[in-house]
Formats: C-alpha cells, structure tokens, sequence
DNA sequence: CCGATAATTTAGTCTTACCTAAATTATTAT
DNA sequence: ATAATAATTTAGGTAAGACTAAATTATCGG
C-alpha cells in the first residue's frame, strides 16, 4: 500500500524513455525534449535528479543519453499500464473513439490509485491490449512479448492480420478507422512499388494504396502462407 | 472549449472556501487551514493571490476571512460536480463502497475533460445526487436547492426519509451502511432523551440509538404527518 | 585533422505551493 | 479597560519544474 511515490512529470519522463529506449539504445536529451515538448536544458536537469535519486530511476552519463534502471522500468511500466487501461476502459464503457481517448488518459494514468486500476482491469476482463493494440503490461509488471512485423516489411502475396496502430494522430487514426484498418482485420498485399515504398493491399473487397508514412505504423502478424 | 484554467490547488481551496461558506459567513483563515490540511500560513498567502488574480477568484479582506466571488464560486461548483459525478461513476460501474470513493474522485476531480465529464452524466443518466445522497451542480453549474433537516431536530413521532449522509469518515459511513441508514431509507422517531441528544428511531423492524455525533449527519426529508 | 554544425550542458531566473518562526491584530474574560 | 489568548499575517526559506541565454562538447564532411 505504498502509492503516490512519483510525480507525474517523473511519470512522463520515464514513460518516454521506455518508449524511446525500446530499440536498445539510450534516449538522447533531444529526442526525449521532443517527445515532452519540454526545452533539451529543463530535460538535462530533469534526468541529472533523476538518476540521482535514492534509488536511481535513470542511467545517465553525460553526452550518452538515458536508459532505465530496473526501478525506473517497473515505475514505467506502472504507467503505461494505467494509461492502456484507462484507454481501454474509455472506450468501452464510455463510447470515446480511438482517436479521442490518448489526451484524457495522458493526464488519468498519474492520479488513479492501484485499487482502481485493478478494478478497471477486473471489469474489462483483465485485456491485454488497448484500443490500438498496443500490449498492456501485466499485473506483475511484465510487458508481454510481441512478434509483429511492421506493415511496411510485406510484399506482394503476403497474408496479414492487423495487431497494432502505432500512432497518436488523431487524424491518422480517423482515416484509418474510416478505412477500417484497425486491430484484427484481415489483409493481403496485392502490390509494392519500390520508388515510393507504396503497398496496395486488399482488405475484404476493397483495395488501398498506402505510404510508407502509414505502413510504418500499422503492426501486422504475418499468416503463414500455407503454399510451400 | 478553455480547459485546465486553475491547478488541483486552488481548486481545492475554492471547493473548500465553497463549503465552508455554506452558513452565510466567510471562511476564516484556521478553518480552511484544517479543511485542506496546509499551514495557516500558506493559506493566508494562497488566498491573497487568489484575491488578486485577473478575475478575483475570492473576496478577501485581512483577518476577516474569505469567500467566493461569481467566477469563483463558479469554478467551485465545476470541481464539486466533477467530483459528485466521479463518485457515482465509480460505485455504480465498478463496485466501490460509499467509504471507499472519496480520496479517489478527490484527486480524478481535478483532470478530467469537461468531454469526460459529459459522459459520466449521461452515462449515468445525469443523476441529481452523488452515493452520499449529496446534490450533483447542474451541466449550467447550478447548485439545486435542497430541503432536509438534520435528524437531530426530529423527534418522537415524526416521520422522515434520508436524504443525504454528509460525512466523509470512513468508518462511520461503513457502520451507517451495516446499520442500513443510507438515502431513501424511511424511518420513524421514537424517543428523544435530552440530556445527551440521542434519539431512538425505528427503521424497518429495527430500532438504534443514535447520538448526536451521528443524528446531525443524516440530513432527512419529513413526512407530513398525515394526522390534523 | 579541423572547422562548422548540432547536441548537450551550465548558469541564472521564474512561478507555484508549500513550510517555520516571528510579528501583529482580534477577541475574550476578568 | 486590559491582559492573556487565539487567530492571522509577514518574512524568509525550500523544492519542483519549467524557461532563456550562453558555454561546452560531439560529430561529421572535407
Ligand atoms: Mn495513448
Ligand atoms: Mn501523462
Ligand atoms: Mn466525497
Ligand atoms: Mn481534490
């Protein structure tokens, strides 16, 4: 029954970082100030406190970036699943869209108490993932494993189902909704063209060509082609 | 479409200046001190900001206490409905005890969307009173009028229906709720012993005795007496 | 290897919201 | 009316979390 251990900038902070640390390296100052939409100098203060705290969040060395400390992971981790939670439990229980659910949950998942957050993950049927597909960490605070493939990856003949939109633009995401490419539809690449990266695929009956801007954020599971 | 004009801090006061100022007087300075659980001294130089801040939020004259102005009476009522809404929300949709909201919706008052709010109301059905029995502000920020009477002013003979259970201790709600003294239960008074102030009432087929500590907690509705 | 450019850090400020200790002002009871 | 007491305010301080401007350090093309 601890609770209400960190801020929500420092909440923010380390969400960030676990995303922008998710290829393996460090975050940079920069790219995380991006992210916040907060001044690289107000980040390079942030993280010094952070990554000497009593138990340090973040590593940090000057001119190398931040990572994780397994503390800082598991703080990170903590908010993320309230954020997919609260995402989740919006639109279904309250009507809210996919594109409409990211700001109220952004400021949701620093104030909602374990209690309730369990509660929440009760009521829904403890899911395990949000609206756009994106894993919820568990209870324990395991972020599960995922083999997905980037939509832009597949070429021609290749037989996908949609598991994650990995995007927060509300426009974006309406125009894809409205396509109805969202988590669980089924598609097959019909074509690829190598200057623009464009891929046409054939979804149901209906056929669309899309840029790389799209297929870079669409997650698929490729089916396996059962022709050898 | 404004959104996010005063932090969890002042909201707070307001909230409290609100209540406080319910008898007609202004809030001193030591009671909002004790209500918000801050020093007296920081309360004197919140509300000499809060006095002259563009919009005055509060009218505050030295050592005569404070109360609210429109914009900031406004701005109460917009946090305690957030607040009477989120309490509601969470006890019929996830199972919470009316012991066991409060400190919940006391901090989810302060970041929900107005969008949010909207469809908690209509979720519910846009309830007039929160699981205490106390009335929701209106969607036009109008406080509806009331007419209870502690139950502490009844006595033998009188009939009377709860209403409202105006406490925030969490204990005696418990105990209230296993006594079956909630909202829309009837009961009658059977005795009143004036030396300590306790009443017997008969609810249903049980009788209690209850002190004064409790009886001007219960806020009741009288029945008529249909006998002239 | 070197200079230009980009990234990062330092230094110094600001605001909000608290705090403690001390001073002041009101109230109350003789 | 006054002295004690209680309430309130002032003064001065801290910590978080942001900002700007200036300095420093990396990196990269030639
Ligand atoms: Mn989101
Ligand atoms: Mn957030
Ligand atoms: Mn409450
Ligand atoms: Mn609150």
């Amino acid at each position: 029954m601890k609770e209400r251990t960190s801020t929500p900038s420092t909440q923010d902070y380390l969400k960030h970082i676990y995303e922008l640390t998710q290829n393996g390296r460090p975050a940079s100052t920069n790219d995380l100030a991006r992210e916040l939409d907060i001044k690289p100098a107000s980040v390079t203060g942030k993280i010094q406190k952070l990554a000497k705290d009593k138990p340090a969040l973040v590593e940090y060395q000057k001119h190398q970036g931040v990572s994780l400390t397994p503390s800082g992971k598991k703080a990170a981790l903590e908010v993320i699943r309230h954020h997919r939670l609260l995402e989740t439990w919006l639109v279904q229980t309250l009507g809210y869209s996919w594109d409409e659910v990211h700001a109220e949950a952004e400021r949701l998942e620093h104030v909602i108490s374990e209690d309730l957050e369990r509660r929440i993950a009760a009521a829904l049927g403890n899911p395990t993932r949000d609206p756009h597909g994106e894993l919820i960490p568990t209870d324990g605070l395991k972020m599960p494993n995922e083999d997905t493939t980037p939509l832009s990856a597949l070429r021609p003949n290749q037989n996908a189902t949609i598991r994650r939109v990995s995007a927060q633009d509300e426009n974006l995401l309406r125009h894809l909704n409205d396509l109805g490419l969202v988590p669980g539809v089924r598609l097959e690449i019909t074509d690829f063209s190598p200057f623009d990266n464009n891929l046409t695929i054939k979804c149901g009956t209906q056929y669309f060509v899309l840029g790389s801007n799209i297929t870079t954020k669409i997650f698929v599971e490729v089916v396996n082609s059962s022709r050898r």
